[in-house]
DNA sequence: CGAAGTCGTGTAATCGATTCCACGAGGAGG
DNA sequence: CCTCCTCGTGGAATCGATTACACGACTTCG
């Protein structure tokens, strides 16, 4: 692979000029860039980033480091996000977590052992010691969705809150008073808050969150599955599953399914998170869309302003209610086709 | 952040010392490994993967490019990628092409510019100038799913001859006689091959492929719809659309049920890909399972095999139907289950 | 007892870029 | 005509690692 040495050889020039040349740096004859020019497109000549990244200490490089590629929300997060930072001139390498606190340290190691510029994270857990080093040193980054508490880092998120009293008053107009929540992990904010904006909603209702209507799940369809099986085996099951992610509500929906009960007669079901798929199931599930698009741009634009020295931004976007008909009888037609 | 040489002060050692013990190189004496290795842990140093690789001529990086990361299929082929690249000791950048031969290009550039060790890829296209001189240069490259003919790299791919064979089968068995396919852009190998695997099994029924009931499709969820809509106002509209990837049958769905009519009752389904949403849309879908996780293992035993200068080897796995309801009655139960 | 390893270590070259500094040529101004 | 800039250019240091080579101290063996 030809080096800068060898477009300096060809265009009789020194690197210093061909370095000059590619950098558009203004003091260098027009004769001069010519030739490196023309040096450049006969070796098929491209600078190498590792060598470029290791003198200037920048690697135009953001890293993302998600709870769980196959998730589609957090797929359209991470598209969003490559999107925004191309335009920004970054490039984004992607790491999945899997939702395992050990395979998010593995990435947030590696990315920092590659000198990314900036990271972006949605941390599986309440915070590993890396990641609070890593803020300490001084490692640009910023937490999109989910965040640690007490961390100074800019936060870019969704606000479900007005979304999910929207949703308790649907399900309250359709009669429903028995409603249980499939919660997400205690260690993510994002599984707390759900819960509590759940359970606030409830109580403007005049209704009660019991502890056997809250199932504890790890955003992951399995979980989903067997914690709705606990609630339909309980003496007194709820009306109403609402799962934390779209990925219980599949497993909820399955668990449903395998009684040979039915949706939303027999028992009603909501999500967080909305997704394509959910126009398509049988029946269409209602849900609580979060600006996914947004946020992963914000997000970015947040971290560059950090990474070149501007203040950062926390940014929180609502979120909103789209009713389908898992739930029962709905006045409305579907707001929400797939894109 | 620390370098090698602030270890090699703390531990009153020279910098070669202190690599020789991080490379675990035999000749180190037991005390000057023991002081280094303090060193490090009180000054938390990290090696600087940059200047590594610019020293050693290798990234421990490889390259995965894909066609559309928000189709499921491709989204679980880039897990199961990183996960055995990851067993292997290498680390995964994705390029996410969107279908896009400008973006593809985009991506595979700058991957070379990162200097990767290899490049897996699911071509866009017929191939771009680009990649060929990549190839051509010896960059080690392994196709996946996709491939350019005429191209010397190995592939990892499925096959979906036989089971394109029991899908005209099973729907032949159920009486249908008029079958249309949607199909994938002709500059890609599946969208040909998958198009060259029905009209062989209509073939060997004594049934027809007329061009009214070849829709040109391009592997996005949008142009399903379209091309659905097309065989719907024709005189005589097929009895079955079979969508060669899922987000084309998303879009077929979407299609027959804007104009109210039902799947199966009044037109039938099949999709090439399955997805864990299929067990779960009204109704599920029969579809043709790619062996996915083992593609992209095997695709990554191929490439690290070229890089690390064994022979790769070619894979072709075969796919397999999976019937469900979408195709009208079914004497099996559904045979998969979410996962 | 001397020659010939072996072992542990340090010095310095190297990878491919960027960039500070020095220098020579040419132009402007006194 | 001399001085002082400006401009274009090249030499060389530098980033943080790896590694070939040299060297001194010890062993080992004839």
């Amino acid at each position: 692979m030809a080096s800068i040495k060898d477009v300096a050889a060809e265009a009789g020039v020194s690197v210093a000029t061909v370095s000059r040349v590619l950098n558009d740096h203004p003091s260098v004859s027009a004769d001069a860039r010519a030739r490196v020019l023309a040096a450049v497109g006969t070796l098929g000549y491209r600078p190498n980033a590792v060598a470029r990244s290791l003198r200037t200490d920048q690697t135009h490089t953001l890293g993302l480091v998600i709870s769980d590629v196959m998730n589609p929300y957090f797929t359209e997060l991470a598209r969003s996000v490559e999107e925004e930072a191309r335009a920004l001139g970054y490039s984004v390498i992607i790491g999945n977590a899997d939702e395992r606190p050990d395979l998010q340290d593995h990435h947030v190691r590696n990315l920092l052992d590659r000198r990314i510029d900036g990271l972006l994270v949605s941390p599986t857990d309440g915070g590993s010691p890396l990641m609070l080093d890593a803020v300490r040193a001084g490692t640009p980054m910023v937490f999109v969705d989910r965040w640690i508490p007490g961390v100074d880092v800019p936060v870019v998120r969704a606000d479900g809150q007005g979304a999910v009293r929207d949703l308790v008053a649907h399900l309250h107009g359709l009669g429903h008073r028995r409603l249980a929540i499939i919660a997400g992990p205690a260690a993510t904010t994002t599984g707390q808050e759900r819960v509590a904006a759940f359970r606030a909603a409830l109580h403007a209702y005049g209704l009660d969150l019991p502890e056997e209507y809250i199932g504890q799940g790890d955003f992951q369809a399995e979980s989903g599955r067997r914690v709705t099986e606990g609630f339909l085996d309980l003496a007194a099951p709820p009306e109403v599953v609402f799962a934390a992610d779209n990925l219980m509500a599949l497993g909820a929906l399955d668990a449903v399914r395998a009684r040979g009960m039915r949706v939303p007669d027999d028992i009603a079901l909501a999500a967080f998170d909305d997704i394509p798929w959910f126009v398509h199931t049988d029946p269409p599930i209602t849900a609580i869309a979060q600006p996914t698009g947004e946020l992963g741009r914000a997000a970015v634009r947040a971290l560059v302003d950090r990474i070149e020295g501007r203040p950062p931004q926390s940014v929180t976007l609502p979120a909103r209610l789209v009713v389908r008909r898992s739930c029962g009888e709905n006045p409305n037609p579907v707001q929400r086709s797939t894109s």
